[in-house]
RNA sequence: CGGGGUGUAGCGCAGUCCGGUUAGCGUACCUGCUUUGGGAGCAGGGGGUCGUAGGUUCGAAUCCUACCACCCCGACCA
C-alpha cells in the first residue's frame, strides 16, 4: 500500500494533488508558481498537443512564432487589453548581472537597465498585430489564419498545478480577417473545434456559449467559452475563442486596400487552449484508485503484464499479441521488469489510467485464453487468445464511448433549471454544477450574485432557447435562461 | 495580498513546548535467500549541511530574527 491516495468524498483537492503527483504527472518546482510537467503528463499534453495541431491545420491555420518579450509601449496600446493583464504581468527591466560590491554574490548591475522595458507576454495580440501591420496590405492577403505553440506568463496569486501556474503552455490562434462576419465566423468556427476536441478526444462533455461583458477577454468584442463540468460540481472554463472586431486593428493601425481600392482597418480573432485542459481531463474522468484516461489521449493504450513475471514463453505470446495490436493502431507496452508483482503492476497502471490491462498467466495460456481488464470499471473478462486483438479495439472505443457518456450523465444530473433565489442558493449548496437561470442582463446583477454566492455566469449558451422570464436577483424581465457555476 | 498550517533520508512522519549521547521510525532503495494469479517475507546494508541565511549559547533540529517554498481558506484570473 505505498500509494493511496486520498478520496474524493474526504478532500477533493488532496485527492487532484494526489493523482497529479502519484500518476507522475507534475510536481512543483523550485520556482514560485510554477510547475514541473514530468513526462507522463508531457506525453499526455503531447497528445493533446497533436489532436489539436491537426484540427487547426485541417481548418486552414499554419503555425508560427513570435517572441517572448513585449515591449511596453506595444502592450499599453489597446486600453481595454493593458488594464485587463497589467495586474500579472512579468517585467524585466535589466539585461545583466555581475558581481557584487562586496563579494556577497550576484546582483543585477544598475547600469544595465533596458531603455525600454519588456514584458513577458502574458498573451501575444499586441506582439502579433504590430507585426501584421507589415504583412497585411491588401484584400490578397487575407485571411491570415496563424497559431503558435508557446509558454506565457500571469503572475498568479494562488496557484494549482495545471489549473493555475504563473507560467503555462498553450496555443494561441490569431487570425486576420476582411470582413466582420468572416472573423465572427473564425471565433465560432473555433469554438466549434475546442468543442469537438474536448467531446471526442478529451470524452470531456462541454457547453459552447458566449461571456458576459465581465468575463469577457480584454480587448474583445466577444468572448466564446466552452465550458465543462468537473466531479466536484464546480465549472472548468476549457478554453476561449474571441471576436476582437478591429480594436487590435486600430491600435496597432492595420489596414489593408479592398477590391475597390478602399482603405479598411482589419477584422481580427484569438483563441487559446492551455495545460489547463490537462486538469479537465484529470477532473472529469479519475477515481479514487487514480487517473483515467480517454483511449484518444493514452499515451499507452495497452499494457500487457505477464504473469507471475515474465518468462520466455509468455513474452512471445506478449510480442505476438503487441504486434497484433500495434497493426491495428493501438499503443502498446509490455511490462517486462521482473522484480515488480503482478499485484503491485496493476495497482501501478490503474494509477497511471491506462485505458486496458492484459493479463498473461500460464494457466491462462493452458485454456488459450487471456485476461482483459478495463480500467474505467475496473471490469476483468477472460478473451480467446485468437479474439484478443479485434476484442481490444472494440474495447478501447467502448471504454471512450463509456467515460464520456458517464460525463454527459453526469452533467446532465448536475444541472438544474431554478426560477427562484432561495432555490438558486439551495442547490448551488447541495447539488452543485450547473444552474439555467433567468439574469437580467446587467453587470451589476451578476456582480452582485457572485458577491452573494460565488457562483458566476459561465456562458449565455449558443443553443439558449428565447423564453420569457424573470431575473432570479432582482425579477426584472429576461428573455432566456444562462448558466450558473461556481467555477475553478 | 490577508488568515491558518507545514518544511527533519526519494516519499510519509516522530523528535521542537522544556537546548545536551551517535537524530529516529515507516516505506522506498541496495545485497542475499525464500517467494510470485491484486501493492511479498526474513536477514543484512547504504542514504541527513534537520527549508535558507544570520543571531543567542560552552553546546541549536530544538530558542530569536529575516527570508524562501508548499498546503488549506479567502480576494483576482485560463
Amino acid at each position: 500500500m505505498a500509494k493511496e491516495i486520498t478520496s474524493r468524498e474526504e478532500n477533493y483537492s488532496q485527492w487532484y494533488n494526489d493523482i497529479v503527483k502519484k500518476a507522475g504527472l507534475a510536481e512543483h518546482s523550485a520556482v514560485r508558481g510554477c510547475m514541473v510537467i514530468k513526462p507522463y503528463g508531457f506525453a499526455i499534453w503531447e497528445k493533446i498537443q497533436a489532436q489539436l495541431d491537426k484540427m487547426f491545420k485541417d481548418t486552414g491555420h499554419v503555425n508560427a512564432y513570435f517572441p517572448l518579450f513585449i515591449p511596453k509601449s506595444f502592450f499599453s496600446k489597446e486600453a481595454a487589453h493593458v488594464e485587463g493583464f497589467a495586474k500579472e504581468c512579468a517585467v524585466v527591466t535589466h539585461y545583466r548581472l555581475k558581481q557584487s560590491e562586496d563579494g556577497s554574490g550576484i546582483v543585477v548591475d544598475p547600469e544595465a537597465k533596458l531603455e525600454e522595458e519588456l514584458i513577458v507576454r502574458p498573451t501575444s495580440e499586441t506582439i502579433i498585430w504590430n507585426t501584421y501591420r507589415d504583412w497585411i496590405t491588401s484584400y490578397r492577403d487575407l485571411p491570415l489564419l496563424i497559431n503558435q505553440w508557446c509558454n506565457v506568463v500571469r503572475w498568479e496569486m494562488r496557484t494549482r498545478l495545471f489549473l493555475r501556474t504563473s507560467e503555462f503552455l498553450w496555443q494561441e490562434g490569431h487570425t486576420a480577417h476582411a470582413t466582420m462576419e468572416e472573423a465572427m465566423e473564425e471565433a465560432l468556427k473555433m469554438q466549434g473545434v475546442y468543442a469537438e476536441f474536448a467531446e471526442e478526444y478529451m470524452a470531456m462533455p462541454v457547453i459552447k456559449g458566449s461571456k458576459t461583458a465581465n468575463e469577457r477577454f480584454a480587448g474583445a468584442i466577444e468572448t466564446y467559452a466552452i465550458e465543462a463540468l468537473m466531479q466536484d460540481g464546480k465549472a472548468l472554463q476549457a478554453g476561449t475563442s474571441h471576436f476582437l472586431g478591429q480594436n487590435f486593428a486600430k491600435a496597432f493601425d492595420v489596414k489593408f486596400v479592398t477590391e475597390n481600392n478602399q482603405e479598411e482597418y482589419v477584422w481580427a480573432t484569438s483563441w487559446g487552449v492551455s495545460t489547463r485542459l490537462m486538469g479537465g481531463l484529470i477532473m472529469t474522468h479519475s477515481d479514487d484508485d487514480g487517473l483515467v484516461l480517454p483511449p484518444n489521449l493514452a499515451p499507452t493504450q495497452v499494457v500487457i503484464v505477464p504473469i507471475p513475471k515474465p518468462d520466455p514463453e509468455l513474452n512471445v505470446i506478449a510480442e505476438q499479441i503487441k504486434n497484433d495490436l500495434k497493426s491495428k493502431g493501438v499503443s502498446v507496452k509490455i511490462d517486462l521488469d521482473d522484480k515488480k508483482r503482478p499485484g503491485f503492476k496493476f495497482a501501478e497502471y490503474e494509477m497511471m489510467g491506462i485505458p486496458v490491462r492484459i493479463g498473461i498467466g500460464k494457466r491462462d495460456l493452458a485454456n488459450g485464453v487471456v485476461e482483459i481488464a478495463r480500467r474505467d470499471t475496473k471490469e476483468k473478462t477472460s478473451v480467446n487468445l485468437d479474439a484478443c486483438g479485434d476484442n481490444v479495439v472494440k474495447l478501447l472505443a467502448d471504454i471512450q464511448q463509456n467515460l464520456r457518456q458517464r460525463a454527459l450523465d453526469y452533467r446532465a444530473a448536475h444541472t438544474t433549471k431554478v426560477d427562484g433565489w432561495d432555490e438558486f442558493v439551495a442547490v448551488l449548496d447541495q447539488t452543485g454544477g450547473f444552474i439555467l437561470a433567468h439574469w437580467d442582463g446587467t453587470t451589476e446583477t451578476e456582480l452582485k450574485i457572485k458577491e452573494l454566492t460565488k457562483a458566476t455566469i459561465r456562458c449565455i449558451p449558443n443553443d439558449q432557447s428565447p423564453e420569457p422570464g424573470l431575473c432570479i436577483l432582482t425579477g426584472k424581465p429576461s428573455g432566456g435562461r444562462v448558466l450558473f457555476a461556481r467555477a475553478y
